[in-house]
DNA sequence: CTAACCGCCGTACCGTGGTACGGTGTCAAC
DNA sequence: GTTGACACCGTACCACGGTACGGCGGTTAG
């Protein structure tokens, strides 16, 4: 097992020694004891893998707090390989999301790109005029669907961790008409912002309770 | 024309007031001057549809930054439609790309998400395995090429605005082998990070050239 | 008339993922 | 034994896109 200094490890790793640093404090990798009788912290093969690791997962797409959340699921002896198969699945599904926004993004640039006439004054400008003419039909929309938008608080059993606190807000903010799903572990508690036609109370409670939790509207 | 208060407006684009703020600290809004007798502000339907555009360009990927340039475009006689065509290209091009890393996500997952046996112990997880072997793939090739980084600086003459300086950076952060490019309008200059044997200061020069901008690499 | 709200404004704070700085301690080579 | 490079550590700072708060004053409904 080989041992660096801790720029040579983020050498090795092909980060940032503040990197390092930053991923020590954030409880990413554990910063190696300081030797007994003094001198440099000394930093191994495994520490640069796992530094890696993260570097990795962050491409695929997770999010330090999450990459965090499948390093301590492999230190775990009980834990499951599903739970870490739940998580990519997660994953893609947000990813696959964020994929179809993009699409629209492209095609609606695609769009204005193709009608610019491709010079001539800007008051006439094709491009501007599309984006306007969008913002106002949102507007209409959102006027249409007379939103009644309103905070329930559900009182949830069955989370295990933040973790579970998070598939909470997942369930809830995957339901139609819901805006805003906050879910805390320590208060067994969820805060959903949600338009009380398209998303009933009860609509809520089912959607949670499908994830295998189990929900109730707090009492006002 | 309508007149609303700041929270009527607000509710109208269907932004928080406190967003409205922020948008006039950020200059994409101009703040109604107080009446002179006294009493509030009054924000016209005009206000209210440009916040509304900016939301909408917000959608289409625009950062705020960029969406104060089209509006002071939008504001200004002597632009020309074919400026505000130009900045959709490059957003497009962008967006083409952040769709392609996107779409290289998903594939990962996938493969991962394939591969999973479903259950069991974590320590045989062929998730978690996988993308640590990739993390040590990464490790090896980011080895042979053995890169030479280095911080070049660019004199650059043909700048006309804070856009153009953007237009230097991504013509040069284009340049295979360029992990990072700063340009300044005000000092008229580019930093570039660049890998020398890849990115020569030549071919970051004519890079520049391309982009009908004149480069000159800064004697150190 | 008074409570309760709203406007107004400055300022502080949130999360994300780091980077930068300054002072002190340690080490190794010349 | 000195010099220069690195380690160590706390803290501050960056961009981004907002949100939140506190205090003041104006306004409006009952």
């Amino acid at each position: 097992m080989k041992q660096f200094t801790i720029s040579r490890a983020a050498k090795a790793a092909n980060v940032n020694v503040e990197t390092v640093r930053f991923y020590e404090r954030k409880g990413l990798i554990q910063q190696p004891p300081k030797p007994e009788g003094g001198g440099l912290r000394e930093y191994d093969d495994d520490t640069v893998s796992r530094i890696r690791f993260v570097r990795q997962a962050q491409e695929i797409g997770f999010s330090l707090r999450e990459i965090a959340e499948l390093l301590s699921l492999r230190a775990d002896p009980d834990a499951d390989c599903g739970d870490v198969c739940v998580r990519a699945i997660d994953k893609r599904a947000e990813v696959q999301t964020k994929l179809l926004q993009l699409e629209q993004m492209r095609d609606a640039l695609d769009e204005l790109i193709a009608s610019c006439p491709g010079g001539g004054d800007v008051k006439a400008c094709t491009i501007l005029d599309a984006m306007q003419r969008n913002a106002e039909i949102q507007k209409t929309t959102s006027r249409k669907g007379q939103q009644k938008m309103k905070t329930t608080i559900l009182n949830i059993e069955g989370m295990h961790c933040g973790g579970c606190a998070r598939s909470v807000e997942k369930l809830l903010s995957q339901v139609a008409g819901v805006e805003k799903a906050d879910a805390s572990f320590d208060e067994r508690q969820a805060r959903v912002l949600h338009d009380q036609d398209t998303a009933s109370v009860a609509r809520l409670e089912e959607a949670v309770n499908k994830g295998g939790f189990t929900a109730k509207a707090a009492e006002a």
